[in-house]
DNA sequence: ATAGGGTTAG
């Protein structure tokens, strides 16, 4: 029996086996375990020929001792059947027999290894029946392996179980942890884990504090970054290349490119080197603003310092070039690039893109097609820019092929994908596509996201369909995903349009029991509709409201403010405002500017129009053809003949020749 | 052993 089984030759081991019938007491269990023993050994044992043993076993007997349930699962654990080994277990629990902790942990490994997670959760679980707790570098892993797969809420579970029996042993098990919620928009919750562990005894390192760092600029918190920065300086953490280049982005993408560049200079003075990935961030930025001399000036640098460019610095450059407007540039760059070597997927996206962007989509969808004949991987955004291409060129109908026809990877079409074809049916009011794309989520199960709400509001708003647009609405301000600010006032100005004040107000009412909170926009659009129909006391209350919520008013509650006045005739009051803007550092509009202009013609009050023309000398305004045509039809109806050097001035002004400073002076005189 | 950069939808 023995040599057939260690031959791998199962059938011939088992009625062997069974031979042993003759032979009274036998076959005992351990005749059956050597069976399974040597078996396995064979190296290519069946998974299904021991099930089928030990069913078989369990039924007629002999019945299953503790070998029998060791030798199955370190057979299973040797074959790599991740499966039938949690099966074993199963089966020893409910036969109560302990497997020891060796095998559990080996499964568990096991699953971490092959990146089975959701097994790993079984075993791990299974572990937690017998008291037993991963071994240290399993555990990280395990909990690296979570975080990465966004199962932060898992990976917090098993932490938090060992965390409570003392068996976390290193900042290592819950850096992974800490970067996850700081990258999903958790910082606050990142923080109150790392006092925890700080209390606890752990002594955080520089990839702890740099999480928080990354976290504090994901969500633009900037002073708690710069505190932050000096917090774990002061407890002996020096902030690395890493943490300084997360920095040096956020700044870059707030608008602070001299504080960046500040940033720069200072790490270098700190012995921290910038590396490639730093480079790439400048090289991008640099490219937003256009700065091709210092690119190529950067560039030397770099090959200087024995840095080449890679992927992600062809992606920051084209990607740079596609984002202001230089497609032809951009173009040019990446067919210079591809002919010099490799580059991964993303650059060959941004290669799409800008095919698209030129309105020829058609083009880029045959480039693909070729390339993938010689071996080119695709993924989702390549499809999708595709995609949206098509439906930019409004062909609807070609993107609805596509996203059949696409060898989408395993995941399939994602929410990018029906949203960018959602927005386009929303745009074009196609409703037919509407509903064959809601219908096509529901099927896959796929929540809208704030993307595809706003498109549907936008829809269900410009054809009218306000019922249904706040039944939507109203379902978001309640559950998730919570609405962007821009989406309600997308709805609040549909309704004010449509002299519907009253519903705006009340839904702008009950913003106060949800989590969005109007922005200076909402009020301006609810400000404007209410001075439109002359509810005075509605302006008086959206104005005080605004204040106590410490919003300010800007340009354009100033401006339809003015206007309000002007059609009433209260001009002396409008150019009251007009000062206050100026007086609170605002800089009006050339349309406020048109708009008091007006006005003061109409009502004839001249002395007013050489006051409103020496601001605007005085600042420096551009006139804009309105101005021109307000200041040219005074002058030609002859309402100025009485007051010729006021019509002197307006001339000049005309003219378009007060610009040079002499002449400036001389206006304002 | 853990961490940072580029490309897609409102």
């Amino acid at each position: 029996m023995q040599s057939y089984a260690i031959s791998g030759d199962f059938s011939n081991a088992f009625s062997t086996l069974n031979l042993m019938k003759n032979i009274d007491g036998k076959p005992t269990v351990y005749d059956c375990n050597a069976l399974m023993y040597f078996y396995l050994k064979s190296k290519n044992a069946c998974w299904q020929e021991l099930v089928e043993m030990y069913t078989g076993m369990k039924r007629f007997g002999p019945p299953p001792v503790a070998s029998t349930f060791n030798t199955l699962l370190n057979g299973m654990l040797l074959l790599g059947d991740l499966k039938h080994a949690i099966f074993i277990v199963e089966e020893m629990y409910r036969n109560h027999f302990v497997p020891s902790f060796t095998s559990l942990s080996k499964t568990l490994k096991m699953a971490v290894k092959v990146g089975n997670l959701l097994d790993g959760l079984v075993v791990f679980e299974l572990m937690l029946r017998y008291d037993y707790h991963p071994i240290e570098p399993t555990l990280n892993k395990f909990i690296l392996m979570l975080c990465d797969a966004g199962m932060v809420s898992d990976a917090c579970f098993v932490f938090s179980v060992l965390l409570r029996k003392s068996y976390v042993y290193s900042v290592y098990c819950y850096n992974p942890i800490l970067w996850a919620l700081c990258k999903t928009g958790r910082s606050y919750t990142a923080l109150q884990l790392f006092y925890l562990m700080k209390k606890k005894g752990f002594v955080h390192n520089v990839c702890s504090y740099t999480a928080l760092i990354y976290g504090f600029c994901r969500e633009g918190l900037q002073d708690n970054v710069f505190q932050w920065l000096d917090f774990m300086q002061s407890n002996g953490c020096k902030p690395n290349v890493i943490t300084y280049t997360i920095i040096v982005k956020f700044l870059f993408d707030n608008g602070k490119f001299e504080e960046a560049m500040d940033f720069i200079s200072r790490m270098e003075r700190e012995g921290c080197n910038p590396d490639l990935l730093t480079y790439n961030v400048i090289l991008r930025e640099l490219c937003h603003r256009d700065r091709l001399d210092d690119i190529s000036e950067l560039i030397q640098v770099m090959d200087q310092k024995g840095l080449s460019p890679d992927s992600y610095s062809y992606a920051a450059l084209c990607g740079g070039l596609l984002k202001i407007g230089k497609v032809g540039d951009a173009c040019e760059l990446l067919l210079d690039i591809f002919s010099n070597g490799t580059v991964d997927v993303a650059v060959y996206n941004i290669y799409f893109r800008c095919l698209c962007q030129e309105n020829k989509s058609r083009e880029a969808l045959s480039q693909l097609k070729r390339m993938m004949k010689v071996g080119f991987k695709p993924n989702n955004v390549s499809y999708n820019t595709i995609l949206s291409g098509f439906c930019k060129e409004k062909n609807i109908n070609e993107a609805l092929e596509l996203l059949y026809h696409f060898e989408w990877d395993v995941n399939g079409p994602d929410a990018v994908t029906f949203n960018a074809i959602l927005s386009t049916a929303c745009r074009l009011g196609n409703s037919a596509i509407i509903q064959r794309i809601l219908y096509h989520m529901r099927y896959e199960d796929m929540k809208l996201n704030i993307f595809s709400l706003t498109c549907l509001v936008r829809y269900l708003c410009s054809s009218g369909n306000f019922s249904e647009c706040l039944k939507l609405v109203e379902s978001m301000m309640y559950n998730s995903p919570t609405p962007p600010v821009v989406t309600l006032n997308m709805l609040l100005h549909n309704l004010c349009k449509n002299r519907l004040l009253g519903t705006a107000y009340r839904i702008f009412q009950n913003l106060r029991n949800t989590q969005c909170l109007p922005d200076v926009t909402s009020y301006n659009i609810l400000i404007h509709a209410s001075i439109r129909e002359h509810n005075h006391l509605l302006v008086g209350q959206l104005l005080g409201e605004m204040k106590r919520q410490g919003l300010k008013p800007d340009v354009f509650t100033y401006g339809s403010l003015i206007s309000g006045l002007c059609k009433e005739g209260k001009i002396s009051a409008a150019l009251q405002l007009w000062n206050q803007m100026l007086e609170r550092g605002l800089i009006p509009s050339v349309v406020i500017f048109n708009t008091l202009l007006h006005a003061i013609f109409q009502r004839g009050k001249f002395w007013d129009i050489l006051l409103l023309l020496k601001a605007m000398v005085v600042q420096g305004f551009q006139p804009d053809e309105v101005t021109l045509g307000i200041l040219s039809q005074a002058v030609s109806n002859g309402s100025m003949k009485r007051f010729p050097k006021v019509a002197k001035v307006l001339d000049w002004v005309i003219s378009n020749d007060f610009q040079k400073e002499t002449d400036q002076k001389t206006i304002a005189g």
